[in-house]
DNA sequence: CGTATGACGTGCA
DNA sequence: GTGCACGCCATAC
């Protein structure tokens, strides 16, 4: 465990419900703008329940990915008030 | 230590 | 709007 998974743990943790944060505003959070790689690849190896990966999507809009499965996370994403047919 | 990879972002054609 | 290339950071090997 490094500061810098921790750091985004505890951020995403924070993410409150009904909404979502991006890759790069996650890594801004967490005191490394460009590090919006690492977050994701964080996120990737993070299957921790208590880490509510799903509410951080792309910049661009894009649901992105999602360790069990992108499908999965557009569904909680809906089931938690977001607007998201498909993508975008 | 150097290389390769990845849930990314931005710029340019 | 689409496609390609570059950059940037942490982790794995």
């Amino acid at each position: 465990m490094t500061e810098f998974q921790h750091k985004i743990h505890d951020i995403v943790i924070k993410i409150p419900k009904g909404s979502v944060v991006t890759y790069k505003e996650v890594a801004q959070l967490a005191g490394r703008p460009k590090a919006y790689r690492a977050v994701g690849n964080i996120l990737n190896k993070n299957y921790n329940p208590v880490i509510p990966c799903h509410r951080v999507i792309r910049s661009n809009g894009e649901i992105g990915g999602y360790n069990k499965g992108s499908d999965l996370k557009r569904k909680k994403l809906l089931t938690e008030g977001i607007i998201c047919g498909k993508i975008i």
